[in-house]
DNA sequence: CCTACCGATCGGTAGG
DNA sequence: CCTACCGATCGGTAGG
């Protein structure tokens, strides 16, 4: 007669989420059974559904909370009135915070969002969609205003998104450099691989 | 009584991997059953067991080719008689030329090795480690010859090895820059996020 | 929250 | 290469 116990912010399915995300980190969507989940929180597999209807609606409850706080963030981007270039380093730095401190969810997001049920599938793609083409946006303008190299945006912003990926092994690694030196260095090899060299301080 | 043509370079083996390549990249590993496999090449489950032991087997045989690609590689480059900034440039390079031209393979080795089953699991843990490693001496040798710039090394090579996965979404996407630029591009904005900025000719 | 259980599907084998 | 089939495990439901 176990019982889920509520997590810190609230409610007991987030305190499912929460472990969710942990194995499907771990082991993957499709290779994590709802057992592996129950018996992670100490109740049985069928006690999950009166907390959450699926499996499926797990993922979903990942992908979105992911996917809502970069988008939250690019808007708070989009209206501050710094450069294009500070713009995109604000970005970088967010995504390398979120993948530092939330890099489950995050990696989830990024590796398992395949597995999505419709409609939820499309909207997520979608989402994903908008928000590269306006990250591509700001690196256009920053080659506008002279101060980003003249390259391919929508492949900067691949490699933007993909490199802040590697953070991943930096948590599986023994030997480890603080996380102000791993954002430092992200920035350093990121912010100025897009930079002008001309524009360099 | 269908039959699985043998592939251009042989095999059946090889052609009952290369569409195991194929799906594994579309569906995971954990969520394609060897029935999918099956009917994709027109025959029976069962049949499939003629030619390979297991489904990890498969898995193994996808994992393993594609290291042994980039560690036969770093061989050559380490040999060779350039600067070590050369020599990470020509890593970069066939990174990319790979990502191209072998993206389902090199897919799968990157996501799904954590199926593997021991001491599969294991070996290729440790050729990874070691693939990076020297990955990383290189950087070292970049910063000791003063052609790159001073960072930490290991995470250099989780930004670079990372960042050439972003060309998964180039072979997605429909509006499409050349080979030849999408290469062009990431050197652009990788080696150049390396270099020291007073080395830029 | 549990026990009991469902139909479907899984990887794989036997035997021809 | 197939048919026939195995035990295990899957996501999920009924009913209390």
């Amino acid at each position: 007669m176990a019982k889920i116990k509520n997590s810190a912010n609230g409610t007991k399915k987030e305190t499912i989420l929460e472990e969710a995300a942990r194995l499907f980190y771990e082991k993957g969507f499709s290779a994590t059974s709802m057992r592996d989940l129950a018996e992670q929180l100490g109740v049985e597999a069928a006690s999950l559904y009166n907390h959450i209807h699926s499996k499926s609606e797990i993922l979903k409850g990942i992908c979105f909370r992911v996917a809502e706080a970069f988008m939250t963030r690019m808007e708070q981007v989009e209206m501050n009135n710094e450069t294009a270039l500070k713009k995109i380093e604000g970005l970088i730095r967010f995504h390398v915070q979120q993948m530092i401190h939330e890099y489950e969810y995050v990696h989830v997001s990024d590796g398992e969002w395949k597995h999505l049920a419709e409609p939820y599938l499309t909207e997520y793609q979608a989402q994903r969609r908008s928000y590269r083409k306006r990250f591509a946006a700001l690196i256009e303008e920053g080659i506008r205003e002279n101060q980003v190299k003249d390259i391919d945006p929508p492949t900067a912003v691949l490699i933007m998104l993909h490199a802040v990926g590697g953070i991943e092994s930096w948590h599986r690694s023994k030997r480890k450099i603080t996380a102000e030196q791993l954002e430092e260095n992200m920035v350093t090899i990121l912010v100025q691989g897009l930079c002008r060299n001309d524009q360099i301080k």
